[in-house]
DNA sequence: ACTCCATTGCACACCGCTGTGCAATGATGG
DNA sequence: CCATCATTGCACAGCGGTGTGCAATGGAGT
């Protein structure tokens, strides 16, 4: 049963709606407070430190979340064998949906948090400079710039794009998809062509 | 004479030293405090407080220094006459050695300055934008996103190349072209000619 | 009905940053 | 040499965010 209240939810309740609440707030304004934070889960700041003794341990644990899921998507779309193209088209067509949860990983990266974030996002990046570097030993992506920092450039285009108004619906996925892979070295006929599922 | 205090220095070398120093510091980190702008100056607290009555209006200087100068450029280097392509090189080459300069602008679009930076940048994000549109009309840039999107993307993008540890040479300079236009929908072969100078 | 316990609603101290006031200092220019 | 004036050094009040303590509240499961 639904409880408008918030007194009577499961203590991991509390906990995913604090944490799904703060990805979205610190989002939109990496400087947001506990305070914030609180209201906008519909929860009095005292809750939010009796799961999170610390801000900085909110936002560790929102970014580790965050990085596992990034993760997931990634292993699970890259294989060796794949073309990077079809890779990268899958992994912009997954994280599309829900670039506004993903939004903090980049308000982040700078900000008060320096290495303690940088570490915790080591594993997307080398799993992504791997499948640039991957496409660049095959052809298929361009080598203007080294993999390592195509692929951060890549990566950050497709938030760009998101933040720009276009965030969401199905026309932006096409749109960021093909933009990402222009950036990436692919000739524009065969963006498209990729972004419409032609292999 | 070059003093090492800061005690006899005219009014305006003070000033502008705080500015420059304040776009840098700023740039690296949005949240500083005065109180690390003036000690980055070589200054006092107070000292900074007798130029700008208030951080907002240090910030607001700030920017309309760094807007004022960005449209210099791009007035000086966009005539409606030229080809956008030759016209975005040129500004790209204009910018580069000067990114670490114009970070904080970047940093300043999110950020406690809603609005107030928002309208002061709104002559840029102008006149890329009809300089995009100029590009897209006569076939020279892609439809893949509207101008007024592509241009802040594209925009956004070379700050991204700057920021992953290629600001400043001169092998940055033309891989931030080259990119550039790749997401602007030139063709690659074309890319890499104008980037080397040739029309 | 009764007990558990998450949540609440205060209370508080602490900290860092902002912005101000004022007297002292010392380089500069006449 | 002297007056000017930017700079300095300190003191202060205020504000907002953090983190803690504790008693009261009210669902939930037994």
């Amino acid at each position: 049963m639904q409880t408008e209240s918030a007194r009577g939810r499961s203590v991991n309740e509390t906990r995913n709606r604090i944490l799904d609440v703060a990805l979205d707030v610190l989002g939109r304004n990496p400087d947001a407070g506990m305070g914030d934070i609180a209201s906008s889960a519909g929860v009095v700041r005292r809750t939010v430190y009796g799961h999170f003794p610390t801000r900085t341990d909110l936002v560790r644990t929102l970014a580790q979340r965050a990085v596992g899921e990034i993760v997931a998507v990634l292993t699970e779309v890259d294989a060796p064998e794949r073309a990077a193209e079809a890779v990268w088209v899958d992994f912009v067509a997954r994280m599309w949906p829900l670039m506004r949860r993903y939004r903090v990983l980049l308000a982040l990266r700078r900000g008060e948090y320096g290495e303690e974030i940088h570490t915790l996002l080591e594993p997307v990046d080398t799993i992504l400079a791997g499948l640039v570097q991957r496409g660049q030993d095959r052809g298929d992506f361009g080598r203007h710039l080294p993999a390592g920092v195509l692929s951060q450039v890549a990566y950050a285009t497709v938030f760009s794009i998101a933040d720009n108004g276009l965030a969401g619906g199905a026309p932006g996925a096409r749109a960021a998809t093909i933009t990402s892979l222009l950036l990436l070295g692919v000739p524009e006929a065969r963006a498209t062509a990729l972004a419409d599922g032609q292999p």
